[in-house]
DNA sequence: ATATATTTGTTATTATTTTCACATTCAGAC
DNA sequence: GTCTGAATGTGAAAATAATAACAAATATAT
């Protein structure tokens, strides 16, 4: 094993690899192999084990990887052995089903906080949640230790709230809002958006088929 | 102008750029350069100019884009100069976030039909969408003509799913419940994980911290 | 007209990522 | 014990993608 920068499409893969292990321990599986763990998450033996080779030996040649070491080890690479609290900002229907979405809740992720500034959201429960004002996110940042914050607002307050999230000393930030924002270097920031695979389908069916490619 | 084929990252900015510059267009600016563009949504400007050339040439030396035929032309190119009629599947948290999404709902996006197996959600309202059982799909994808599929519903269920969405013909499906599905070849299927993300985000606050990288 | 400042389109280069191929290792059968 | 079959771990090769660099083209000022 050598030490290396990890790409990032390892580690997203990491992710998808360890989901997989779960099922298959649910199951009941005890052993799985390189080729098992390709064929269920689609992509190729070789990749798994490459993936893998960047964090160390894990399987058993002739054999293959035990599923319970294996997803714990999975885990541990992607820091989800110890508990995160999350702080979600947007009470809307993108927010409110984040907060109710299973891979926001199992895992070692905990919701500790929704906020929203619509004076008709605060208050509201979400679950065993109440929407709280943006007021209160200094305060509850500090007891719940919150280092990751999610933006679910629109494009028009993503950066506003961005800018209170860094003010804050949040140390990572995942983006809802299809939007490109400014954050110091030091503070981890991903995009999600939801309709740019969309389009990659429209894409495909439209251009790419005109095209015969 | 070369025509190979064409990187789904290109795609994928392809589909960024194109938001950028809807925005750029509201707000009156008429010209563009690949720098702005670049600046305004985090890539490099060679990135940009690179991306565009796959498709053409539709800037003017010395000068830059213009906005407003650029946003069209790329529109064209990712297939949102025609209407697209979608089926959501699973009117829980999720679908009904995806359905009053507004990534969802311009453009040429348009959501004809929501359905669901629960009976406490059926005949729901959804904006002016009414949620509806399963057993009208094959006669709602005909009358609205509806080529793509998402899937909003458990991993439970996503494969019984995707085999209904495939078996009434449609040619994509978006899927949003975090397992591989199987479908046919000629079926463009593209996955959304919605925790893959914040995983990459945990890595990078735990184990690369730890190694200094 | 000419020169200058810009910015594109494109080729060459570099870097990254994936795939391939196989030696190595292990478990189990005999 | 030894042999056989299976599956890992990994270095080399191939494929893919990003960056850099620059010639070509254009608008503007003089």
């Amino acid at each position: 094993m050598k030490t290396l920068r990890v790409p990032e499409a390892t580690v997203t893969r990491l992710s998808i690899y360890s989901r997989f292990l779960e099922r298959l321990d649910k199951n009941g599986v005890t052993t799985v192999s390189s080729g098992e763990i390709a064929e269920g998450v689609g992509v190729s033996p070789a990749q798994v084990r490459k993936d893998l080779a960047y964090f160390g030996e894990f399987g058993t040649r002739g054999v293959g990887y035990n599923v319970k070491d294996l997803l714990k080890y999975t885990l541990k690479i992607l820091g989800l052995d110890q508990p995160w609290s999350l702080a979600i900002f947007g009470a809307g229907n993108l927010g409110f089903a984040l907060c109710t979405y299973r891979g926001f809740n199992i895992r070692s992720f905990h919701i500790a906080g929704v906020f929203d500034n619509d004076p008709t959201r605060i208050g509201k429960k979400i679950g065993n949640l109440e929407v709280q004002p943006l007021d209160k996110f200094p305060e509850i940042v500090k007891s719940e230790n919150i280092r990751i914050g999610v933006i679910a607002v629109p494009v028009s307050a993503a950066q506003e709230v961005a800018d209170l999230m860094v003010k804050n000393g949040l140390e990572a930030i995942l983006n809802f809002a299809p939007v490109a924002l400014n954050v110091p270097d030091h503070i981890e920031i991903r995009n999600v958006d939801l309709s740019v695979k969309l389009e990659i389908l429209t894409f495909n069916l439209g251009f790419r088929a005109a095209q015969n490619l």
